[in-house]
DNA sequence: GTCTATATAGGGATAGAC
DNA sequence: GTCTATCCCTATATAGAC
C-alpha cells in the first residue's frame, strides 16, 4: 500500500496509490472541503461526508483520528495551494501595478475555483473553529509580504499612501463577500457569482478599485469633484 | 467577554413581561446574539445561555418554543436597528459625498458598536442558518435602497460609473471583515480594531476607499481629479 | 415563571469481525 | 481497509412539581 504522509503540501496532486485509483483519502478531503465550506464546523456531520464518499462512517476514522485532523488537513491543504501562487505572482518581475492587477486577478481566480475554501477561510476569521484551534501563523507571513510589497512602493512614492494593512484585508473581504453574499443577497446580481460572466466582473471592479485606492494624486477630489459637477442638487 | 451594549433597540423596549421586571426575555435575547456570532447557529449551545443569563435551561423554553425561533428573533431585532439607522441617513438632505461619508459613518458605527450583529449577518451570508431557513428579504431592501442611491447619481455623472452593487456588497464585506479578521489575523493591526482608535481607523480607511471609488475621472494612473482641482471652476 | 428530572435523538468515536 | 454494531456523551426539548 502507498505511504500516505500525514502532511501533504499539494497532497492532492500526488498522493495516488499504486493502484492507480484516486485515493480515498483525497476524496474525502474534498467532501469535507465542501461541507466545511457549507455548514462549518460545528454544522458539518460526519455521516454525511461519508454518505457522499460513499463510505461508512466509522471508515472516515481509519484515515483521520478524529474530525478536528479532518479540518485541520483540510485548512492546511487549502492555505498552501493559495500561498504558492500568491507568492509566485508576488516574486514576478512586473512593475508595481501590474503586479498589483496579477495579484488580485489570480487571487479572485483561487476563490472562484475554490470557493468552499474561501468560506472556511472566512468562518476562520469568525471563530468558527474547533474549540482549542489556533490559527496559523502562515496566513499571516503571506498577508505580511503582500502588505510589505505595497509598502515598499508607498515608501517610493509609486503607490499612494493609503492604509496598507487595512486596504490589504479590506480587499480580502471584499473578494470573499462577493463570492459568498450574491447568491444570498445579490438578486440584482446578473446571473451566477461564480460562474465566468461573475468572475470576471468580480475580477474588474476590484482591480478598479484597488488602482484607484493606489493611485497616487487622487486625493483631493471628493468634495472638489461634486462642486465641479455642480452636484448636491 | 465584553458588556453587552445598554442600548436597547426597539422590540426589547417593550416586550415586557406582565410580571413588570426588566424582561429576561431581553436579557436572553442579548446573550443569545452574543453566543450566536461567537460561535454561529450550530455551535451555540443553549445550556450556556441560560447559564450566562443565571436561569436554567428549561427556562428558555418558556420564552422561545424552540432554538431556531430564538434565532429569528435574535436576527429580526438586528436587522431593524441596521435598517433604521441607514434609512434615516439615507433619506438626510445631504450633498451626495456627504451623504456617503455619514452612510459609511454610521454604518461603520453600527458594525464596531455590534460586533456581534454583524458576525450574524456574515454568518447568513455563508449559510450558516438553521437548516430550512430563508434568508432576509428586508436586507434586500435596504440593500436596493442603497444601491439605487449610488446609481442615480451615477446618471448624473456625479459619481463615476463603477459598479455599484459590487461596491455597496464589497464595501460591506469590508467592513465586516476588518472587524472581524483583525483579532485573528491583523498581528499589524495596532491595538484593538473594536477599540476607539481602531474605529476611527477603519472609518477613515472606508471613506477613502469609497470615495476615490466614487470620484469622477480619477482613473489610475490619471490626474483628471487633480487638475479639476487645481484648475478650479 | 422557574425549577428538577427526564425523554429522545443524534453525533463523534471505538471494538472487532472479515 | 471496510464493514456492522455499539458505546458514550451532549444537545434540544418536554413533563410536571412548586
Amino acid at each position: 500500500m502507498p505511504a500516505l504522509s500525514p502532511i501533504q503540501p499539494f497532497g492532492r496532486l500526488m498522493a495516488m496509490s499504486t493502484a492507480g485509483e484516486r485515493g480515498t483519502r483525497e476524496r474525502i478531503l474534498e467532501v469535507a472541503e465542501d461541507f466545511l465550506g457549507e455548514r462549518g464546523y460545528d454544522g458539518t456531520r460526519l455521516h454525511l461526508i461519508a454518505q457522499r464518499v460513499g463510505i461508512q462512517k466509522a471508515s472516515l476514522f481509519h484515515y483521520f483520528p478524529s474530525k478536528e485532523e479532518l479540518y485541520r488537513a483540510v485548512v492546511a491543504d487549502s492555505l498552501g495551494e493559495t500561498e504558492h501562487i500568491v507568492r509566485r505572482v508576488l516574486e514576478a518581475d512586473l512593475n508595481p501595478f501590474d503586479k498589483v492587477r496579477q495579484l488580485l486577478e489570480a487571487y479572485v481566480d483561487i476563490v472562484a475555483a475554490h470557493p468552499q475554501r474561501t468560506k472556511i477561510l472566512l468562518r476562520q476569521s469568525l471563530g468558527d473553529v474547533p474549540s482549542g484551534y489556533e490559527p496559523h501563523v502562515d496566513s499571516h507571513r503571506l498577508l505580511d509580504a503582500v502588505v510589505a510589497f505595497v509598502t515598499e512602493y508607498q515608501r517610493r512614492h509609486v503607490f499612494a499612501s493609503i492604509d496598507a494593512l487595512a486596504l490589504v484585508l479590506g480587499v480580502i473581504g471584499m473578494v470573499a463577500f462577493l463570492f459568498t453574499s450574491a447568491p444570498v443577497l445579490g438578486t440584482a446580481w446578473d446571473g451566477d457569482p461564480l460562474g465566468a460572466r461573475g468572475v470576471e466582473r468580480v475580477k474588474r471592479h476590484v482591480v478598479e478599485v484597488v488602482q484607484r485606492c493606489l493611485a497616487v494624486e487622487a486625493q483631493p477630489y471628493a468634495t472638489a469633484a461634486v462642486r465641479a459637477v455642480g452636484g448636491g442638487d
